[in-house]
DNA sequence: ACATTTTCGGAAATCGTTTTCTGAACGTTA
DNA sequence: TAACGTTCAGAAAACGATTTCCGAAAATGT
């Protein structure tokens, strides 16, 4: 009946003796309105979906798990699902989000190429935020960013104020947006320093660790040798310290190596490991808190893109002459 | 009307020739039928809700996207809430979840206590699976559950051939199911081979890295120092392995430690951590097919609890006489 | 030729809410 | 007293599908 619709709803027009007797009887009887029917006559679902390549990658695990508590604090819920990096899955996946008619959207895969899926998200006309991924061209679509550029140029910096001269690459596929972002970092950093860009001393693989663990092993096979070596993310840490192994190389002693994002292998390894670290967290939040402004804001007065700054943190791997872990 | 909707849901008392014309027409206009109204009518959402204590560890990440594949290729979207270890929000977001209607439940909470949540999941009405937890007594609740009792006692027995006695136990919280299980094995282990247990080799912390490296440099304070160390846990592994380094004791050489969980860390850790390993990817296909036989066969004829092998994977760590890590 | 079954379009009920509308009761003000 | 605004109950429409029902047309069987 209406009134007690009113009642609930905190609607004008309905006296506070109603509202108390409304209220009381919704709680004697555990009334709670059924979300379908709520949400069909709504016409909004109160849930945003979120598209990763693979939630078993700690660091996306840590920025879902960001993001899902400043949405779940706004009564949203989350429906994530992950396409493994699997590119027609993305795409399979984003219109199961859509059918689910979810109000917004939170998007980290992990494509190769994001053309097809960069067009089915602006078709969509859902509000969605891409999570460390390419610049969007939509109406509704938004940007949280590391400034992976920056991070790795300085880190390159560091590994020349060192005295390396020799420095490889290796990282995740090469159109991929923070593979991408952090190679033109370390060509801008070797080329500030007039150092030629080695073509052999770069490799791009895919994410699984076997896959890094081969390209690393080829890289390291050149004469001579690289000096130090940059890493561009933490699945192909695990190949690049295994290929190491491999080849009897010691961290920090054969080879400096810098990481990218701080996680307990980066911390616990010996010898630990430089990494360019950024705040998960904060990524996270701020990439749900730019969605939900972009739900609320219809008149898209929010800017499209936030850039949040990373972190060197030196540690023993990059830092041999004050190390203090060798006997 | 009638007859489109029976062309769509396959019904009987249609023609080819009507269903194709339908079919054309349903793809022609991009037609989907509408999933909040579908759901109303129904009386299904299609769509399952996961209470994990967090998704940050890689285990639970690994198990969760190993059910979500098994209930994406059934029809099935998931809903995934995080309660970030903290036992009062396992049960708002229990309520979340089925106020938002979901067909079925898995949970890998992490709290301390189940009883609460147990209670709240037994009057929901819905089908659940524990996954890794306490076993259930609801009419719709089932269990997967792997083999940790097992598993410990075999480990104890490996490092008791090895010659250890003095063997310590460090784990999560008492009665969280995983840690329990773990140390009943222990128990039965020493108990086995004779050998008595010392109340001050055993240590039970919380789930944060920190509190285990402040309990393992309790542990590792004692005098005469054990020889080995069982892990009950991967997040714990990191604080115990803070611990070793911190009191500059070399892990294999100084303790021996056998770990659980075989991952990254345990494989690249110099020297390489014995782990007592399980099919993490068969746990999470296996929780999701049994909630799927559970929604299905509403006469209860399904097996009510699961449970898997763990497996001991023998490496440097507590193996020492056949190293060849060290130089 | 008649009875029976299959096919299929349209009308209507249903799912559980929100929203809108109508009308009655009541109190206030001019 | 007439006019007006507030309060509230109940009726009814709407959200977008599924499902049931009815009846007409067509196909099939005897």
């Amino acid at each position: 009946m209406g009134s007690v619709s009113r009642a609930l709803n905190n609607y004008p027009h309905v006296s506070e003796e109603l509202k108390n007797r409304v209220m009381a009887a919704a709680l004697e009887l555990g009334y709670q309105p059924a979300f379908l029917a709520h949400s069909l006559r709504r016409g909004e679902t109160n849930s945003i979906g979120f598209l990763v390549g693979t939630i078993a990658n700690p660091v996306i695990a840590t920025i879902f798990e960001a993001a899902t508590e400043v949405l779940a604090d706004n009564g949203y819920a989350i429906t994530l699902v992950s396409s493994r990096n699997k590119a027609d899955l993305d795409i399979a996946y984003l219109r199961l989000l859509a059918s689910r008619q979810v109000s917004g959207l939170i998007v980290s895969s992990a494509a190769e190429s994001q053309d097809r899926s960069s067009a089915l998200i602006n078709n969509l006309g859902i509000p969605t935020v891409m999570l460390d991924r390419s610049i969007p061209y939509g109406e509704l679509v938004y940007a949280v960013q590391s400034d992976h550029f920056s991070g790795v140029k300085e880190a390159v910096s560091h590994l020349i104020d060192q005295g390396h001269r020799q420095i490889a690459f290796i990282g995740g596929p090469k159109n991929f947006y923070p593979t991408q972002q952090r190679f033109l970092g370390f060509k801008k950093g070797l080329d500030e320093a007039g150092i030629p860009l080695r073509g052999e001393l770069i490799r791009f693989t895919s994410f699984t660790e076997t896959d890094a663990f081969a390209e690393a092993l080829v890289l390291l096979r050149h004469h001579p040798l690289p000096t130090a070596l940059i890493v561009a993310g933490n699945i192909i840490l695990i190949g690049a310290l295994m290929a190491l192994q491999d080849r009897d190389l010691i961290v920090g002693r054969d080879m400096a190596v810098v990481a990218c994002d701080d996680m307990s292998l980066t911390r616990l390894y010996r010898p630990s490991i430089t990494t360019i670290s950024r705040d998960l967290n904060l990524l996270g939040k701020t990439a749900a808190r730019l969605l939900l402004r972009g739900i609320q804001d219809k008149k898209r007065r929010t800017e499209r893109i936030i850039k949040l700054p990373t972190k060197l943190i030196i540690r023993e791997s990059s830092n041999y002459n004050r190390r203090d872990w060798t006997e």
